[in-house]
DNA sequence: TGTAAGTAAGTGATTGCTTACTTACTTAAA
DNA sequence: TTTAAGTAAGTAAGCAATCACTTACTTACA
């Protein structure tokens, strides 16, 4: 990866997240890169490579944040690691989620199986626990994750550590 | 509203979800509606006037689909009702919906006081109830809400009943 | 060691096509 | 007869992608 590559997709992350993939122009991530429009086309082969590209640094970053989750042995502190998850996202990397986020409801396939690995040790976790319906609460907290996640990218509430408390509460950690 | 009119809409509708706004084009609007593409300028005086349209249309939905939350008078009731939102909007209008979640990551002015009449509502139900911080549990409620919604609009779970099940004992229902 | 051959990185002008939007005109109804 | 609804044929700008070409650097061998 040469720095005119890195600087391409650096530049191509930040338009796509803010004017959105079909809203950027090819020849504006070029500009904005300080690099010739043709090197994109050189090193992507077509716009929907370079979106590839950078999607593939995302499922890195998405399979860096849940490792801690599905290491930890213990069931309670599990799940609380899984509630955790949206405030250890690093802020400088915040593009990248809301890139994320928009782009799953412009492609129609939406990959869910991305999170199996997660939804494994969490159902897991609830069976431990003796919840009443493990697979039901796993489901309920990825879309609390979700939700949680959403609201940190779009609007960054102010009272977040409060509202992760009362979060906590309703599994009693 | 002619009925050009309205079928400019419902293509815009339809197209706008499914491919995109910056990705839909008022000529791909204006013959799948099966008029000429000047009569979207003449009606809707740019492109953009086409989206508010249809979004306004949506606002109005939202209203509807919160009114049963805000006229509950009894707290638990209310919360309850609350929590059964996402499961009242019609398979119809998933389209609708659709569009209105990829655009708020589209958008930069995400409007979020949209929801503030439900917000007063919920944190005056929570403060009845005694529980420890409203305003938090109000907001979390809201993130529930949208996760549940992204969930229903993407991937419809199979088990939709067991997760608000589960849900509804987090709150003691 | 000197140089010829080879290669990946990078350029910017150009391509054919699509875009949002406009114009000049016709139709239909009150 | 006025006015709103509607059309078909534009226009200029912008688009992704390709092109012939240059530069910087490495490798092979006489």
């Amino acid at each position: 990866m040469t720095a005119k590559q890195q600087a391409i997709l650096d530049a191509a992350l930040q338009l796509f997240a803010r004017e959105g993939y079909a809203g950027t122009a090819t020849s504006k991530v070029a500009k904005t890169a300080g690099v010739s429009e043709g090197l994109i086309f050189r090193h992507f082969g077509n716009k929907q490579g370079l979106l590839d590209a950078i999607l593939e640094q995302g499922r890195e970053h998405a399979k860096q944040a849940f490792a801690k989750v599905v290491m930890e042995a213990d069931p309670k502190k599990r799940i609380e690691k899984a509630l955790e998850v949206p405030y250890t996202i690093n802020q400088r990397d915040y593009e990248l989620w809301r890139l994320i986020y928009a782009i799953k409801w412009q492609t129609q396939q939406y990959d869910n199986s991305m999170y199996d690995p997660v939804r494994l040790v969490l159902t897991d976790a609830f069976k431990q626990l003796k919840y009443a319906d493990p697979k039901a609460e796993t489901e309920l907290l990825l879309m609390y994750l979700d939700g949680m996640a959403t609201a940190l990218l779009l609007h960054e509430p102010d009272n977040k550590a409060a509202i992760l408390e009362a979060l906590k509460q309703k599994y009693d950690l």
